[in-house]
DNA sequence: ATATTCACG
DNA sequence: ACGTACGTGAATATT
């Protein structure tokens, strides 16, 4: 039996699986379709084929030679969907791995060389088989030759042969080529001949055979109209019988003995499509090649050992390389003793430890040296523990819930079990299915033995498995920076932060809750005077029957549950009655007790006399950090008696606050990545931007800017930095729409650098799918393909917003780490407690304060390097309400 | 569990 | 013609 070649019209395939599958579309918001359908259409036809040489062709973007015989060609051919755009370089990386040869050519179209390698195939002694989902194809069959055609769907195929052809049209394989001149083709936007389709073209080619024997013939030809048309689109019928042709002699630098088939690379297939979430494909590689599902299956992966604490401790000796987590009772801040230590060294099965402080002390040097590598996930739980034990840990080198984070930020969960199924498709767990929910849930001590062990065997086992795979994408995608020197560093930092806590004195936030209790029990009598009845001001049900239908206030704004009484709203009612004003004062002084009084007081820790927030790494999409159990990052400072809440935090004793703050930074980061000479200008003058701003648009000297005019100014540059709309910024302003359309316009003429970067943001996230931060740090965007309009526009404001906002978190946080190190170095005792998004506040040995001060400020300003200055303005003072 | 409101950058 | 500014967390009411 003679080889055969398998020649796949890329293109083809390519569009066809995207419209023969719904939209696909990964966790991490990457449509997926086409890959898969083509990948799916590959392998089958691979299966009944059965080749020894296989190749794909491709067409490239642009013109080819038939655009210089017919400048229309293809005219009709709509733009490609962005959708599908963006699977086109992920299908090729597929085929790459896969190690088929792709030919394509600036000058040919994939058919033209498919053609080509066809006759080839055929004068060296092969027989070839095309697949494609194009009819044009028909052409090329001959006796050494068949096409394989897509049918409906990805799974069902044509086989056409010579026989199939007479049998179905009763013409001849080349007779193809003349039926296409005379019918033309719409999708190629071929002309043909009007009034020619399917039907007069197979009777006229059965007739006469080829266009030319047409022609010589016309008179034989029945029909008056037919002939007439004939005769006036002569030139036009051979023009596209031309333009039908497949060239089959394209000049190649391949024969097919290049196109043998290849090992593929079952290593990187199985990472992409454990990426891409084909986990029909995922099983049909090799079994090696999908281990994690293996190993659970064959229950290797929560599978443990029983060892002694020294047998651990010398095999961590031996293999320098061991995977941790800390197992403490009940939630890990209530109680910060750990009761199980879980240690999986290198390959081995992972051993979980009954452990108290004895033991744990005894793994002190280890943890300390510096040549044994660490490994875990959320980390920064276990350097807290260690920090209790006054363990300084050495060498961590990989985090997965970080590496996660940096490779997806928009993930809504990054537990060890989540990530098993995104990665592996399989998991095993929850912590809430082991622990138990609500009242019902038990701690770790209370959970029976093997189940626990096994537990937190799959977590150390599943660390262990994603190490690799999400180190190689960072490096693929060029994050390496962003996660060994900022990310992996910084959880050291926030460990240190959430350990040492703020101190937060209680009889302060007492003093001011009296206060707020007379002046809310005030407002109430006086509310409920106004309203004529008792009712509860803080539903925004009930208030609103009292405002909008009681006493026929004009409804301004409506929520999806009835009549919004948001503050904003209530604010354009002001001056119609004094009920406004003290709902609105009772709010503000009701929200001031509730969480950051009461909130407050609850969360200061009874041994320490401080708040231990929590930072959070791994929650906001931008980059920025969180904080919560207590949000330290919104304690009050707009309002005069908000403010009053910061008297309660403290310096330690015998220490200072020195609290430093970016100025701008988020504007100066637009300036100059947007390189916008106007802002960059403004900032190298060290002007007052929002004044420079108000002058420009609202057309005043600099001097004559009133403090409304910059109050506007100051709302037109946050706007711009969101992602503005007139319609926003007239809500924001109370002004007319027509009116703040009229700023933006003036603004983005002032700074056009910034229209023109807003653009480009938008464009390159549509054609890549996400936007980048100075430091690289990605932002996947799905939004910007969504049908909805809202969605869309938001994906829009996201995809300029995200750099800026993205970009000034890099910032603080490579400072944050580097004020961190150098406290450290410096062996100064005063330590990093705060961080609120472009501020850090040092808890200061009074004698340390000037010297951390310069040492902050040097840091910050140098932090990196930008098109325009950064600058930090620094505060010292006892307490939080002091340094403002 | 979800919606509303409001505190911050 | 559409519906409207980015990123968070906490308290409260209501389903």
């Amino acid at each position: 039996m003679k080889e055969r070649v398998l020649i796949i019209d890329g293109s083809s395939l390519f569009f066809r699986a995207f419209y023969a599958l719904p939209l696909l579309k990964t966790k991490r918001g990457i449509y997926t379709n086409a890959i898969y359908g083509f990948i799916m259409m590959l392998e089958n036809a691979i299966e009944k084929v059965n080749p020894n040489y296989l190749v794909v062709c491709f067409d490239m973007k642009g013109k080819t030679f038939r655009n210089d015989l017919y400048k229309d060609y293809k005219g009709t051919r709509q733009k490609t969907p962005t959708e599908l755009e963006q699977q086109w370089p992920i299908v090729r990386d597929i085929i790459d791995k896969m190690n088929i040869k792709i030919l394509e050519s600036p000058v040919y179209e994939a058919d033209d060389i498919a053609g080509t390698l066809s006759l080839t195939a055929e004068n060296e002694g092969y027989d070839s088989i095309l697949l494609t989902g194009d009819k044009d194809y028909f052409q090329l069959v001959d006796k050494n030759t068949q096409v394989l055609l897509t049918r409906k769907g990805i799974t069902e195929m044509d086989i056409i042969s010579v026989e199939s052809i007479k049998e179905d049209y009763d013409i001849t394989p080349e007779e193809f080529i003349d039926l296409k001149g005379l019918m033309g083709d719409n999708s190629d936007n071929i002309p043909g001949v009007p009034g020619i389709g399917e039907k007069t073209g197979l009777k006229l080619v059965r007739e006469f055979g080829t266009i030319e024997n047409l022609y010589d013939n016309l008179d034989k030809v029945t029909g008056k109209k037919l002939k007439e048309n004939l005769e006036n689109y002569k030139t036009q019928a051979f023009m596209s019988k031309k333009l039908g042709t497949i060239v089959r002699n394209v000049p190649l630098d391949v024969g097919i003995k290049d196109l043998k088939i290849q090992e593929r690379n079952y290593e990187d297939l199985s990472n992409m499509y454990r990426e891409y979430e084909f986990n029909t494909l995922l099983q049909r590689l090799p079994e090696e090649f999908h281990k994690a599902d293996i190993e659970m299956i064959s229950g290797d992966l929560i599978k443990y050992e029983d060892k002694s604490l020294d047998e651990v401790i010398d095999s961590i000796h031996s293999k320098k390389s061991f995977a941790f987590k800390f197992v403490t009772d009940g939630k890990i801040y209530e109680s910060i003793k750990p009761i199980y230590l879980a240690i999986k060294v290198n390959d081995d099965a992972p051993v979980i430890l009954n452990i108290d402080d004895e033991k744990t002390l005894k793994l002190k040097s280890i943890f300390e040296d510096e040549n044994i590598e660490k490994i875990g996930h959320n980390l920064k739980e276990d350097i807290m523990i260690l920090m209790d034990y006054e363990i300084d840990i050495k060498n961590y080198t990989y985090d997965s819930m970080i590496a996660e984070y940096i490779l997806n930020s928009t993930e809504s969960n990054y537990d060890i079990n989540n990530l098993s199924n995104i990665y592996f498709s399989i998991g095993y767990m929850d912590l809430d299915e082991l622990l138990g929910k609500g009242k019902k849930s038990k701690k770790f001590s209370e959970i029976e033995e093997d189940e626990l062990k096994k537990y937190f065997a799959f977590y150390l086992n599943t660390i262990h498995n994603l190490k690799s795979l999400q180190l190689e994408k960072i490096k693929e995608q060029g994050m390496d920076e962003l996660y060994y020197e900022i990310e992996l560093p910084l959880v050291e930092v926030l460990s240190s932060m959430e350990f040492i806590g703020i101190r937060t004195k209680s009889s302060v936030l007492d003093d001011i809750g009296d206060n707020l209790d007379i002046k809310i029990k005030e407002l109430e009598k006086n509310i409920y005077r106004e309203a004529g009845e008792e009712f509860n001001i803080n539903s925004p049900k009930k208030l609103g029957v009292i405002l909008f239908e009681k006493l026929n206030y004009p409804v301004i704004k409506k929520t999806k549950t009835g009549y919004s009484t948001s503050a904003d709203v209530l604010e354009k009612l002001e001056g119609k009655g004094e009920i406004i004003n003290y709902v609105l004062e009772y709010r503000q002084l009701a929200k001031l007790k509730s969480t950051y009084v009461d909130g407050l007081k609850e969360l200061i820790n009874g041994d320490t006399g401080r708040i231990h927030s929590h930072f959070n790494q791994t929650v906001t999409s931008t980059g920025r950090i969180s904080s919560t159990d207590p949000n330290l990052q919104n304690i009050p400072i707009r309002t005069d008696e908000g403010r009053l809440i910061r008297k309660a935090f403290l310096a330690s004793e015998d220490c200072l606050l020195v609290d430093a703050d970016y100025s701008q930074i988020e504007l100066r980061v637009l300036a100059s990545i947007s390189n916008d000479k106007n802002m960059i200008e403004a900032f190298d003058n060290d002007d007052d931007i929002h004044r420079r701003t108000a002058s420009e648009v609202f057309g005043v000297d600099f001097d004559d800017v009133t403090p409304l005019l910059r109050s506007r100014a100051k709302a037109v540059n946050f706007g711009i930095v969101y992602g503005i709309s007139d319609y926003g910024l007239s809500q924001n302003l109370n002004i007319p729409r027509k009116v703040a359309a009229d700023y933006i316009e003036k603004y983005l003429k002032h700074y056009s650098g910034i229209k023109d970067y807003m653009d480009n943001e938008v464009e390159k996230a549509r054609s890549k799918g996400y936007v980048e931060t100075i430091l690289k740090r990605r932002r996947y965007i799905p939004e910007l393909n969504a049908k909805n309009y809202n969605i869309r526009s938001f994906g829009e404001r996201v995809a300029f917003n995200t750099p800026i906002q993205g970009s000034a978190a890099d910032i603080i946080k490579i400072a944050m780490v580097k004020v961190y190190e150098a406290l450290r170095d410096e062996k100064l005792e005063s330590k990093l407690i705060l961080q609120i998004h472009d501020e850090l506040i040092v808890d200061a040995k009074e004698d340390e304060a000037d010297k951390v001060k310069k040492l902050m400020k040097d840091i910050m300003e140098q932090a990196v390097e930008l098109k325009v200055k950064l600058k930090v303005d620094m505060e010292v003072g006892s307490s939080l309400y002091d340094t403002k």
